[in-house]
DNA sequence: GTCTATAGGGCGATAGAC
DNA sequence: GTCTATCGCCCTATAGAC
């Protein structure tokens, strides 16, 4: 998520820094404005003032762009996962760390990004597509953390699985509802009617 | 799933009928024996015995060839949700759902396809996505039955992630695990893990 | 930075079924 | 005649190779 910081003033040389920066910005704005599918890389990259070679420098493939900080994202899961308390039930934890994931989310929400971003996802099948695997490697990863904590298969996955999946369903409605309050708070109550789901 | 039935003589033309079939058997061999990424659509036409441009009138892509028959699936789920007794619960409905899923999926289990498939699919991050991306219509298709039997949102969305989430753990273990008995049981199996989940 | 193979869309022509 | 499956050729953008 966080853009390259200038520390000293060498660092402003031939070329002007924070590329990466720059082609993100650079292709939301563009997708936003025409669509995915109708914006280039070119285009990106004119815009990010670099060539199309830069650009495929910095990000494996068009999607990609969209997707820079998924890595901390999980990492931030993991650790909320491995932190949370000893008693805490499988769910529970894993509960942890998709609320981590939520408050990562809002803290680095800058220019109403998220949800600018989880606009032209919603409106893109391939974008869609990416989405899932990274959400979907996001639950592999806490089914691990589980695991290190000591829960069995297949529950670890079951409950990573369940918890992402509640993870998504906060996530959606909090960007189709502009005014229905913080994601935190959807993500809770999405939660707990996870929770409540199989206790009726 | 099923090919164009040849009903009459007359039907074998000028071309050889059941280009479809031909093109999706001629794609998974090829994905297995090379890789998905080493296969261009032109081998596989050329071994379907049409031209690159009649691969792409039957499948919008390179990976869709893969996810033919996916729509049943998706109607075979919806029915057995409609079709669950009245007083079942949500998640009682949807898991009834997935059962659906894993039953018709090893009914047209020819040639053991999809096992073949599935291997594929777990070899390539790009098949993978399209993988996720029709378990997540489906799920919101199973959502969608679930609101017609009067659950309320989010606990329908939620119910339906948790058995997909199950049905996904309960696939994978499956096709890993070359004799741990059918799909249908490991489905069973992992819908008990989430319902005890909850509970403890 | 340059070069190239491949995906995948557009459009018209053709040939058979009915 | 219509409808539908096939083919051929043109094109651009992606993404990997060199």
């Amino acid at each position: 998520m966080s853009a390259t910081v200038i520390t000293r003033l060498d660092d402003v040389g031939r070329w002007t820094p924070d590329a990466q920066g720059r082609l993100r910005q650079a292709a939301l704005s563009l997708y936003r404005e025409r669509g995915f599918e109708q914006t280039t890389v070119a285009d990106i990259a004119e815009r990010a003032g670099v060539t199309e070679r830069t650009f495929f420098r910095h990000f494996a493939d068009k999607r990609e762009v969209l997707f820079a900080g998924s890595e901390q994202l999980q990492e931030a899961v993991v650790a909320a996962i491995l932190a949370a308390p000893a008693d805490a039930s499988p769910f529970a934890a894993a509960a942890a760390g998709v609320a981590a994931a939520g408050r990562a989310i809002q803290e680095n929400d800058v220019d109403d990004f998220p949800r600018q971003r989880a606009e032209v996802i919603a409106a893109t099948p391939s974008l869609q597509e990416r989405e899932l695997l990274k959400l979907s490697r996001l639950a592999t990863a806490a089914a691990a953390a589980l695991r290190e904590r000591g829960v069995q298969e297949p529950a670890a996955s079951v409950a990573a699985e369940t918890a992402l999946g509640a993870f998504r369903v906060a996530f959606e409605r909090w960007v189709a509802e502009r005014d229905g309050g913080t994601l935190e708070a959807r993500i809770a109550e999405t939660l707990a009617a996870a929770a409540a789901l199989l206790r009726g």
